[in-house]
Parts: structure tokens; sequence; C-alpha cells
DNA sequence: CTGAAAGCGCTTACAG
DNA sequence: CTGAAAGCGCTTACAG
């Protein structure tokens, strides 16, 4: 069979890694096992073995030989069967929809820094739009065998029946932007009710009484969560919900442009302010009130969710008056929780973190002025 | 030791994993495996992994009520044992530097839809800023028994040092922005030196003769490729390069807008175009200028390299002429490429693909108006 | 179409 | 401090 076995990469190095051409199938093959280098330092595998995971139970002569012979042969565990034999991967899977949505800089900036400081390896996955099957593909591939814990962000409706899924099997995860409070999950939230009730509240608390709302992604349940929240606030600030105030998008946030157009051909009852479900629908919203030639903030404020850093497509308009999450944070503790959680070093017997929004000015919003909108 | 597990994650729920309390340490144990659904249906290992396998000598019957068993226990093989009985795993490993970069944006749509069109599973490693340490140590984790093969991005000089390790191995990988012709690597590139080249003859065509640079990332590559281009289109044009016209910026592109400042300083001498080694830099550079209140492009043109969509920091200048790289498609083909190359489907011996750069002409360059700059 | 047995490359009690 | 042997949970020729 040895000679069956041609290097993949090139043609005049050996490697440790060698095509099986003896078969059909295009499958590596490991040349250099625990077992060859146990056999050139002349000890046993558990010898090797304990070499390799650093335990103090060798004597210093024999460490030697072991770490040279490795050192010559190029030796590297293989992680899969390290895994099957310890019941530990040392890894942490984080799945998310549309890695690519600038809408994750500080998520993934928190991942990188938690990533940084454990000493488990971080494996992203990436679903497309709003794909369920891929996404629970991806659950099913990460929860077994591949790593310890996984991450779980996105608040799509469609993910209650993956986490339901994977509830049932008992593999540790956190959840972001999600929660179910009946199964026991471990989750890290922003209450997105109370911040939208704050962003119309502040709203109001500028005079502002004919407050528009463009909802987001119908298929999220934060979208639910804000949607309540402006109706809320409207209600206790006895404003009055006219017709078509309520704006809901698509699945895509660059519908917020015909959303806005909408809103802006209202006549009368035109809004003086709009609060949007997130900033980049706030975005494109403002686009099309400048398409428009409204002035913003001047004759329309509109106010967004998120502050989130980064814009899609070049946004150019003035600073959005925003709710903040705290992303950062949130990648980062959820790391680190999960590492705890994984070593049980946790006290609490479930995560159940609620971080507090805030609202950041900036120079999209302004008081009324109670001059009549212009028509 | 049944005895000694219980569930992790909830109470009340019986999974396929349980904690095993009885040692010190923490693991999760499986408790449904393959064997377990060979009894309870009555059938020897051979069909269980027959049947989930999807292979077609099993009769209906028994497959049937083999799907139903693994159904009822809700069970899922492990991949770790999978990986290591079929020297497959089924999966790809992608390694960058700062996922969170909004650089990535194109490149990453490219990734996730190649995911979409394959039967391996992707997965992100990402390291933080320049740290070679932690990209050794994902290229190291993913070539052992986690992936079948990888794809690497990025020209950090540092880099080499990983490739020379990994090209040792024969493990299956391929390069983006990044290349070692005489390793016989898989690569997917594009001509930097000609794109900025095309990029300062198109300065010179506007009849720029004062043509400044402010280089890239010190520690990458394609800052040195894309530098020489420009030295190379400034020698061809016969233009001369003042004092101070070549500006370094250090690993963080917002130094693009110190070094603007200083070549706005420069008096007589003051450049009327300036070529950015990336957009990013391109776009402090403006902002810088703005502040100054220099008019873009009608003072001083600028002029960027990547074509990224989205830029850091909600830049509002003009939009950047710049030299657009197929990004998207060049993430899309690494993930096919290398899937035809572990399928052994591929006709060359060896990935080797330079793409073509374009200038996209948008409102940061202007001609030179003749009139001698403002100091 | 089905099963017994060997094997993948590690780790881990256990015995010495 | 060291090694022989069993085991992790799968797959795969091989035999029937």
């Amino acid at each position: 069979m040895q000679k069956t076995l041609t290097c993949p990469q090139g043609t005049d190095i050996m490697g440790i890694w060698e095509w099986d051409r003896f078969h059909k199938k295009r499958r590596l093959y490991r040349v250099v096992t625990i077992k060859k280098v146990a056999e050139m330092a002349g000890v046993s595998r558990s010898t090797v073995s304990r070499v390799i995971n650093d335990e103090q139970n060798v004597s210093c002569k024999v460490k030697e030989r072991v770490l040279h012979t490795i050192q010559e042969l190029g030796y590297s565990p293989n992680n899969a069967a390290r895994s099957l034999a310890k019941h530990k991967t040392n890894a942490i899977g984080v799945v998310v929809n549309n890695l690519h949505d600038p809408f994750f800089y500080d998520l993934i900036r928190g991942f990188e820094q938690g990533a940084a400081e454990t000493s488990y390896n971080i494996v992203f996955c990436s679903a497309l739009g709003g794909d369920v099957v891929g996404k629970e593909r991806y659950v099913r591939y990460l929860s077994n065998g591949v790593t310890d814990g996984i991450i779980l962000y996105g608040s799509y409706i469609s993910d209650e029946h993956i986490i339901n899924e994977l509830s049932k099997t008992g593999f540790p995860y956190v959840l972001i932007e999600n929660d179910f409070s009946n199964k026991n999950t471990n989750c890290m939230l922003i209450d997105n009710l109370d911040g939208a009730k704050d962003a119309v509240d502040y709203l109001a608390s500028l005079h502002h009484t004919k407050i528009a709302h463009i909802s987001g992604n119908p298929n999220k349940k934060v979208t639910i969560d804000r949607f309540n929240g402006y109706l809320e606030s409207m209600h206790k600030n006895s404003l009055e919900i006219h017709e078509n105030y309520i704006q809901h998008t698509t699945a895509d946030y660059t519908s917020g442009y015909e959303r806005m157009k909408t809103l802006l051909s209202l006549g009368e009852n035109r809004p003086t302010a709009v609060f949007c479900s997130d900033d980049a629908i706030a975005s494109f919203a403002i686009r099309a009130a400048m398409d428009l030639s409204f002035r913003v903030p001047e004759d329309i404020s509109v106010m967004g969710f998120d502050n989130q850093k980064i814009l899609p497509d070049n946004y150019r308009g003035p600073g959005i008056t925003t709710v903040e999450q705290p992303l950062y944070q949130i990648g980062l503790d959820s790391i680190c929780l999960l590492t705890k959680l994984l070593e049980n070093k946790l006290t609490e017997k479930r995560i159940h973190n609620v971080y507090s929004t805030k609202i950041v000015i900036r120079d999209s919003v302004a008081p009324y002025n109670g001059v009549a909108p212009r028509v």
C-alpha cells in the first residue's frame, strides 16, 4: 500500500500526508503517526502521548528524544483521533447568518478578542440569507464531535426549530439575540422592547407627535419586539398612529428606501419623525428622503437601532441617532462564558445576561419645530 | 459509570450527550452511538453504517427500521470518529486575519456562495491583527484531521513561514493574495504591480505630474507590489518624485490621515494627485484633505485600490476612484477549485489563477486643471 | 443483502 | 517513569 501513495502537493516533498492512489476515492492518508514516532524514538506510544500532552511524568532524557523525533518527522497529532479518545475537541463553534454583513463588525471583533483570550480554537460558520437548512446543517456538524460547544447568533423565527433539536441533544450552547425562557437555554440578550420604547420616547420628548415606524426583517423576533416597543411608547405618550404609519420591510433592508418614500407621500399626515427597526434600514430611509430633497433632520427626523458602526452601500447621510447595543462586549462575553461553562467554572447554572441599551445622539434627529410639514 | 452521568443542559431532558461527573475532568460523553442504534434495531453496526451513509445495498425493510430507530434515539454520527475512519472530513477551512474588517465583504460573500454550492462544510478561522502565532495555530489545527483542505488569505510577509511549514506536510491548500512560485503552491492572485501602474498611468493621462503615493501596511507583500507599480509608472511617464512624495503608513490604515496632512503641507511641490495603496487609506486621506478644507477632487485628486464596497468609520467623502479586484469571484472560485482538487477533478495539476483588475471611475479624481496649487 | 472483525490514530487507566 | 492493552465511534474490505 505504501507504494501506491504519492505526495499531493508538489512532488519533491516528503510530507506527513499522502494521497491514496490505490483506491478510487481520493483520500488523504497520514504517513507519520504516533506509532512511527514511538518506533523511531524507541519508546511506547503511551510515552509519546505523554510528551505531546505535556504531562509531567516523563524523564527529561526521554522527553527530549521524543521531541527531537517529532521535530524531525514533522509530526502533528491528528485532532480527529484525539477528540475521539479524549471526548474533547478544544474548539468552539460560532454560527451566524450572513457573516459578510457589516452588521457583524463589532460582534466579530468581540469573538476574535475572546478567541485570543482562550485556548479554545474558534471556528465560524455562516449560512447565506435566511437559509435554515444550511444553518441547521452547521449546527449538527459542529455539535457532533467537531466542537465542545457552540454560540448561535440570530433571532430568525425559524431558529426555534434548530434550537429545539439542539436542546434535545444536551449539547452545550449559548444563544445571542434569542431566548426561549421555557427551555432553560443560555442566552445573551438586549431588551429590544425597552430600547425601542426609549427611542420613541426620545422622539416624543422632542415634541414629535407624528411618529412613524419602518419595521425590519419580518422573519426575525427582534423585529417584533422593536415594533411592540414602538406601539407601547406611542400609546404611553398618547400619540396617534395614523394610517400607513407602520411600514413593513422585506428581508432586505434596502426596501427601507421605498417605505420611506411611501411615508413621505402621506401629505398632511406626513410624519415628522420615523423610528426604523435598525440602522441599515434607517440609512436607506434617509437616502430616500435626501433623494426626494427632504432635509434630515430639518424636514424629517430619522432614528435607527443597533449603533451599527459600518453601514452598507457607502452611506453618506448625517450621522444616525440610534439605540446602541454592546455587540463587542456580547461577542467577547459569549466566548468567555461558554469557555467557563465547558470547564465547569461557572457559579450560576444558567447564563442569562441582559445588556442595557443606550441612546446615541447624532445628527439625524432634531426637535419638532412646530412648522406644519411641507406637503 | 452510566449512573455518574448527568445531562448538561437542562435537567429534564434525556439527550445524546451527557457530562462525565465520575472523573474530575469535564467531558461530554455520547450516550447514543452506532452500537446502541444497532442493538435497538436488531442489526449489525455495519448495516447501520450503510444506512447513514446512504449506501444502496440495504433492504428496504431493514433500512426503514434503522431509520426509525435513529429518529427515535435522536442519533447523529460522531464526525470525529467518521473522519478518523474515512480519512475524510468533508470540511474546508478558511483562514484570514481580521475577519471583522469590512474589506472582506465581497470575499466572504464569495465564500458563502461557494459553500452553498458544495457539500463541504466551510469553517472560518480568524487571527486578530497581524498575529502570526494565532494564524499558524489555526492552520495546524485545521490541517490535522479537522478539514480536508484550507484556503489561506493574506499576504503578510510572516505568512511565508506558515506556508513553508504547511507545504512540508503535503496538506492541500490554496493561497489568495499570495504566491511562492518556487513552491508549486495553488494560488489565486491579482496583478498588484500592473493594477498600480494602471492607476498612476490614469492619473498621468489626466495631466497630473505631481503624483504622490501613500503606501499600505508595511508587513504585506501587496504593499510592496503596489509601491513598485507607482515607481514604475512614474518612471515610465517621466514624472519626478519630489521629496516626501512617498508616504508610508503603519499597519493601521487610519494613519493615512496623517500622511495626507504631510503631503498637503508640502507647499510649492504639493501633489495634485495621490495614489493610495488601498481604499481604506484613501478614505482617511480624503478625510484629512476635507478637514483641511481642500476640495476633492478639485484641489487634489485621490485614487485608491481594491474597490472596497464598504468603507470603515462611516466615510462620507466623494466616491473613490479605484482599481477593482474581483474579490467575490475569487472567494467563490477558491472554494470551487479546492473542492475539485480534493475530488481529483482538476485537469491542471496546479491552480494558478491571475485575475485582471480594472479601474473604476468615481468622483475622487479630476483632470489637472493647470492652475498652480493653492499653497 | 448482512455481519464479524480489523483498523483509523489517538488516550487512558492499570500494572509494573 | 514506562509499556501493553483496551477503548473512543465510526468505516471497510471480506466472507457468507
